[in-house]
DNA sequence: CTGAAAGCGCTTACAG
DNA sequence: CTGAAAGCGCTTACAG
């Protein structure tokens, strides 16, 4: 484990100067300063009391956020995982609440004595992530995607499995189909945006502006985009919800406006965790596993703290789609005015009725 | 900040063997190991890089868990606000995986630069926290109580909530009101038995053992729990669910059975977060603020790290009870079966019959 | 099972 | 803006 002295004597100054470095004395020359964090970096210096290092890694976040939205907790439940089997411990940060300006992201997690970051961004602080890379510091992106760069990341790529899933509800034989997605854009949303044109593409059917939402990702902004979709002529008989919670809200107010789903009203969700077991009727959705980011993340960083890697990290593990209950073929009549432009066959409307009732809707149950 | 030296010269040994003590060196004799460790305790000794001391509260489990539960999640994110408001840092343990059987809790905690314990325990493993205290280590207790003993702890007590909860449902009619509550004891889901019990015996309504219900705290469970009520005679005309997680289930299968939420059954949950936002309809629900328990006790935790305080933390902040949409008056051939004696108008359940037809079918579906 | 002494890693007046 | 030297906090052979 390096000390102050080689670092001293690799950088060419004095142990003092090294000391005054990690301890981010503003009387140091900047040229220095860099030249000393770089060294020590390269070196995997550690603070040590007495002969012992720290064993711990950070689960920092680049601004403020709350855990309690269940894909950042399913996160970190992994990271804890993942670090115990290297015996880590995990340490909880707030990059932009805690770093102070002056400092380096180096020089701020050894003063908190973190050998390692687990970093949870988003699209807005990818230079973040960029920095803590460029000053050599240990680190693991979370659920980004940074092509030809030296930073480590893992993600889910949830692209190839929305085409799926639109594709499906193409087979059931839906052709007006909703995309709801976050307001702030975001590379996740924008993966399975991407899907969803894709496979709209494939059959040429045109993207209609109007039937992409982008909302506040709450319930009440599920709830809206639930309103604005009924209310529309000709309306989306299905819907692919980028986000779970958009999900929820959009089902609940299904209910409150009494229409049914699947059978007016086709859902598909995104899901981080087992959100589509807990609404009715279960969701049909596309999954990624949250917990294993996490746990794959930690793994890989506390790994590569005893034996440094020579390959960067760039890891993508796969979405899954999983068909429940909120998904079945369009109402006649909307299905109708789309295929072949007419407004269809109002007299089926009365069977449809029956059909939904005797039906157990879950015919395609999958898991 | 007491160094060994003090430590030494208090204890009437060298700093060699506060060393050994510290690093839990097994040649040390276990008198003098105790006799270091209390004293060190007492002075609030904290291992120091040079001239430093950490700035880490321990977020400590006494046994495995899943940060994936809602409740969990909220805690925590209450603990890292609260830490925050000092300055100091949050690192998750897990007692049961990573204390050493031979060490104490306190050298535990100093191995790990902690300095003090915010412990999240069950019923089960009261004792650890009692040991956590007799050995004098900083902690407080989340959501347990602890009367006549020198523990810290802050909880929330649901009792006199669910008083009032199971007293509206009385007003609104209801006298066949069933309880679920998880089959392994707790001292929350206690509380909201005793309420219910208090409330019941306030209007001399006998307690029927086949009214409460124990099960595990899944979906599953609560689905079962509906099932099993829809199917007695008489049957409960309102729950009360001790878990929101155990409120979904059943509110779902609900659902499935066609079973109109309120009109045919009341339901009130519990709720830790804002699950009774998520469901339809929305829940009727006593809750507690759990983000507003961690956030208690980091603040007095980390408040007390630098002046101690002379008063154990001995907090319980209240519950409330929240009336949304899930709770109306019995429907009325059930209630007049109660209040009566008599054994209703079997003439209505042909109704009721054609009802659990008309509705998808799924009724014997489960996730 | 314990301690005196050596020594490591780091920080901090002090001097320039 | 930097360094030599003093010194703190801790650990670890070594000795008993």
């Amino acid at each position: 484990m390096a000390s102050v002295r080689e670092i001293a004597e690799g950088a060419g100054v004095s142990i003092t100067t090294v000391s005054r470095v990690l301890n981010n004395d503003p009387a140091v020359h900047p040229k220095t300063r860099d030249l000393v964090l770089s060294i020590a970096n390269r070196a995997g210096y550690v603070p040590t009391v007495g002969r012992r290092a720290t064993t711990n890694i950070g689960f920092a976040y680049t601004q403020d956020i709350t855990l309690a939205h269940p894909f950042d907790a399913a996160v970190l439940d992994g990271v804890f995982q993942g670090a115990d089997e290297h015996r880590f411990d995990v340490v909880l940060l707030n990059l932009r609440r805690d770093k102070r300006r002056e400092e380096s992201y180096t020089q701020f997690f050894m003063r908190k004595g973190i050998r390692g970051a687990i970093l949870r961004t988003t699209a807005s602080t990818r230079d973040t992530c960029q920095h803590v890379a460029d000053e050599g510091f240990p680190h693991v992106v979370i659920s980004e995607r940074f092509d030809g760069t030296d930073i480590n990341c893992i993600d889910c790529n949830s692209m190839p499995e929305t085409v799926r899933a639109v594709e499906y509800l193409l087979a059931l034989g839906h052709r007006h189909i909703g995309f709801v997605m976050h307001n702030v854009p975001d590379r996740d949303h924008m993966d399975r945006f991407e899907g969803y044109k894709v496979a709209l593409g494939k059959r040429g059917i045109p993207v209609r502006d109007d039937f992409v939402f982008r909302h506040p990702v709450t319930l009440a902004g599920g709830a809206t985009v639930m309103k604005m979709a009924m209310s529309m002529k000709p309306r989306p008989t299905a819907m692919y919800f980028a986000d779970p919670i958009l999900a929820v809200g959009a089902i609940k107010k299904a209910h409150e406006l009494g229409v049914k789903v699947p059978d007016e009203m086709s859902f598909i969700g995104f899901d981080d965790t087992n959100t589509r077991h807990t609404v009715y009727p279960t969701l049909t959705a596309v999954c990624q596993d949250a917990a294993t980011l996490g746990l794959e993340a930690a793994r890989w960083l506390t790994r590569t703290l005893s034996k440094p890697a020579k390959e960067p990290l760039r890891k993508t593990i796969p979405a899954f789609f999983e068909v429940n209950q909120s998904t079945a073929p369009p109402p006649e009549t909307v299905a109708d005015v789309d295929s072949n432009g007419g407004n269809g066959h109002e007299s089926h409307s009365g069977d449809r009725e029956d059909d939904s009732q005797s039906l157990p809707g879950v015919g395609s149950v999958e898991s």
